[in-house]
DNA sequence: CCGGAACCCTAC
DNA sequence: TTAGGTAGGGTTCCGG
């Protein structure tokens, strides 16, 4: 998300406040009488601001409607919390407040004087004005990031971090013509290539003096302007562009969305990650003195920081740091009433309840259970029901049971495609513009957008991706169809096959019915509720999901996000750009670098003799083959040589490999290659995964740790697949053609020795066959 | 009846 | 404005 550059920061008129209050308070109407009258909630008391006259109302809706979000962030935020106290009500307020995060220890609230370490969950990007105090001496533009975290003691934590935007717009001089500008921008293209003509590696940059060699795109929004976008890597690019800044060109940020993509966006924040050295569920700590109080509240978090991106510490996960922060997670589950023989669609079909389990990671059982249901409800053991009279009051509930209960993960089973933006569409047909206010940012709207994923390895997926910020969505449907491979998803049968249990026997058809019953076939309603909201909670522990995927945010250095969202290529290219940094490496944008060739020769495959074989047959298989190879071989972007620069470089032949496939590499005692790193790291993570599953004595336990081994060695796997994938971020075939090309040759030549050594003439009883 | 293309699935 | 790779078996459909 972008912000202004120039941000609009009007202090809220007091006039405003007041309409704003007024339009957005909740008016319920009295709750009619009934045996439940003391749970329900109160009508709000008689001096409460009155709704505002019908055109204040109109006009404030109007403004919620506009979908430029970006720019009103930090206008309303005073005026919007203190909304959000008069809004509740109070019975349901003191009642959620019960499940308030553990307060703040005293000096954590007064000052600043001692560190603070927290374990990342989430990353939220925003490109623009940054405190210029923490970038003395800059002259780039600035950029913030915000990681969310919890600490030890189960605080939340917003963190800002400042830095430096990765892109720098050069605007044109006006009027320019098309050709000037094209000219301009190929005198640009040609200086950069020019620093670049001695580099010996061809895919790789060193770092600074030769930094030039970016991307230069021509942007034009509209026909008075002009843009060349250059993009760098952060946060050394500062120093190196200022070259072409002393030739006179105008240089700045733009606050226009239409500027960056949603994907450069993603990019962005995780380059800006690894430059901060934060890696995916790890610990990040803020020595004391580092950091300090945010100025302006722009979160809900309970400690709110700024610091430089230079200050963080990030640990790795050893010892006390590779311990779980006490997460919180929400497990939800809704109920619509559906018209016969059709599927609830928002706008018709209204929610009627919502079932919720709050759990802290690592216990056992869930500190809060609940159900909001439409209508009276009669008591359910253990659980606190909460009945509304309106469909308004339910969903205003839930999101104040949002942000008191303040999760910092959200699972649930299909919320991601159905639940969560079931429950946006509905606010938004019911007109419940205060809603939607989820996440935690102050006054960031939860937006929905339509997804397509597709993938070779995951398949054809669709999906909708609801933006929440601060807080992670684990829809367990979409792991299971990830990680296993079943014949049915429903979470009936996932729920049978993984926890020996299912669901309570309500059919969909008679939901509606069960509603315009009475409070007792209610009741069984959210019985049934409720239990959809446990199942996903049991798989959650059951599968170790928190644990696993905390491993595999750590190892590949995404955040946790990321492993449900996107593909394997991410995680390859945050590992490529975490180690690239290490070595001063740049890795170049070659978007639209087609090199003609785009499939390779694969393995070779032994025919098969086919047959019943009473007796045993040996088998012999390679540990790790393609990631051996890498290994062995110092295959890797920055020791390939090119044919051309063989000769030139005049390397000894006694420091190359020539691989089957003809290409060079050199030997690891001139440049050790960082691809055979990643791959050292995830082997290593792998044989720690191997030593758990040996220690571990329970059938089910060792299946799970069986698929984290699994799921590390296709991370390994995918470094060669991601060499090899022609549509990927940084292609290179000379690398994965090289590694089939030596897993041929080792096949033929271990099928040569084994038939060479067991043979009858060798005294062995017969001659072997591979 | 056969070959080829498209598609799905699986092994590595 | 996204997506790890190739080898290979099996099925279905279509055209000659």
């Amino acid at each position: 998300r972008l912000s202004s550059p120039h941000p609009l920061s009007l202090p809220p008129s007091p006039a405003m406040s007041s309409v704003g209050r007024g339009g957005k308070r909740r008016a319920g109407p009295p709750a009619a009488p009934s045996p439940l009258a003391a749970k329900r909630p109160q009508p709000m008391p008689p001096g409460a601001p009155q709704p505002p006259p019908p055109a204040a109302a109109a006009a404030e809706e109007e403004d919620m409607m506009d979908e430029d979000v970006f720019l009103d962030e930090t206008i309303l935020a005073e005026d919007e919390a203190a909304l959000l106290l008069l809004d509740r009500d109070e019975a349901l307020a003191s009642r959620l407040s019960r499940w308030k995060r553990p307060a703040l220890p005293a000096d954590l609230v007064s000052g600043c004087s001692r560190s603070v370490a927290f374990q990342q969950l989430d990353i939220d990007y925003v490109i623009g004005e940054s405190h210029k105090e923490f970038l003395p001496n800059s002259s780039g533009p600035a950029a913030i990031i915000r990681i969310f975290g919890v600490t030890r003691e189960g605080h939340s934590v917003c963190c800002q971090v400042h830095g430096f935007e990765p892109y720098f717009y050069i605007s044109c001089p006006p009027g320019m013509s098309p050709d000037d500008i094209s000219g301009f921008k190929q005198t640009l293209e040609a200086r950069m290539k020019e620093s670049n003509r001695n580099s010996s590696v061809q895919r790789f940059v060193k770092s600074v003096e030769l930094l030039q060699k970016q991307t230069i795109m021509h942007y034009q929004p509209n026909k008075s302007q002009s843009f060349l976008k250059i993009v760098v890597a952060l946060p050394t690019m500062v120093a190196s562009c200022r070259g072409i800044l002393e030739r006179g060109i105008t240089i700045g940020s733009l606050g226009s969305k239409s500027f960056l993509t949603y994907e450069s966006n993603i990019l962005f924040a995780l380059r800006f990650m690894i430059d901060c050295n934060i890696v995916g569920g790890n610990w990040i700590e803020l020595p004391a003195g580092k950091y300090r109080k945010a100025t302006r509240v722009m979160s809900y978090c309970q400690l709110e920081l700024d610091c430089l991106y230079s200050d963080l510490v990030s640990h790795a996960p050893e010892g006390e740091y590779s311990k779980m922060a006490p997460f919180r997670i929400l497990s939800f589950d809704i109920e619509c009433a559906g018209r016969k023989g059709h599927f609830p669609e928002p706008t018709h079909d209204p929610v009627i309840q919502i079932a919720n389990l709050l759990t802290l990671q690592g216990e056992a059982q869930p500190f809060v259970r609940n159900v909001m249901t439409l209508k009276s409800c009669s008591p359910i053991v253990g659980v606190d029901v909460m009945s509304f009279d309106t469909e308004r009051d339910i969903l205003l509930a839930w999101r104040d049971l949002i942000r008191e209960a303040d999760p910092d993960i959200i699972i649930g089973y299909n919320i991601c495609k159905f639940d969560l933006p079931y429950l946006i569409e509905r606010a938004e047909v019911l007109k419940i513009v205060e809603f939607p206010l989820l996440g935690r940012i102050r006054n960031s709207r939860v937006r929905v957008r339509d997804t397509t994923f597709n993938s070779r390895q995951y398949g054809m997926r669709e999906s909708k991706d609801v933006t929440v910020e601060g807080r992670v969505q684990f829809d367990l449907l979409q792991a299971m169809q990830r990680d296993y491979k079943l014949s049915s998803y429903s979470l009936n049968s996932v729920s049978a096959h993984f926890l020996g249990e299912q669901k309570e026997d309500v059919h969909h058809s008679i939901i509606s019915d069960l509603q315009n019953g009475n409070s007792e076939t209610r009741r069984r309603l959210a019985v049934y509720c409720l239990k959809d909201a446990y199942l996903p909670q049991r798989l959650l522990d059951k599968l170790m999901y928190i644990y696993n995927y905390v491993e595999m945010a750590r190892v590949t250095g995404v955040p946790i996000s990321f492993l449900l969202s996107r593909g394997q290529s991410i995680k390859v290219l945050s590992q490529l750009l975490r180690k690239a940094k290490q070595r001063n490496l740049v890795i170049p944008n070659i978007k639209g670098q087609s090199s003609g060739q785009d499939t390779f020769e694969g393995a070779t495959v032994l025919e098969a003799r086919a047959g019943f074989y009473e007796k045993p047959i040996a088998t012999l298989d390679f540990a790790s083959l393609y990631p051996s190879i890498m290994m062995a071989h110092n295959l890797c972007y920055c020791t390939l040589v090119p044919p051309e620069d063989v000769r030139k470089l005049n390397l000894p032949p006694e420091s190359l490999y020539k691989t089957p496939s003809g290409e060079i590499f050199v030997k690891p005692e001139l440049q050790k290659g960082i691809l055979p790193e990643i791959l050292e790291e995830l082997l290593a993570a792998r044989k720690r995964a191997k030593a758990d599953l040996k220690e571990a004595k329970d059938p089910f336990e060792r299946a799970v740790l069986d698929g984290r081994q699994l799921a590390l060695k296709i991370s390994a796997n995918s470094v060669y697949g991601f060499t090899g994938a022609t549509v990927g971020q940084l292609p290179c075939l000379e690398i994965s053609s090289s590694v089939t090309s030596y897993g041929r040759q080792m096949i033929e030549h271990t099928k040569k020795l084994v038939e060479d050594k067991f043979t009858t003439l060798g005294g062995y009883e017969h001659n072997a066959e591979v």
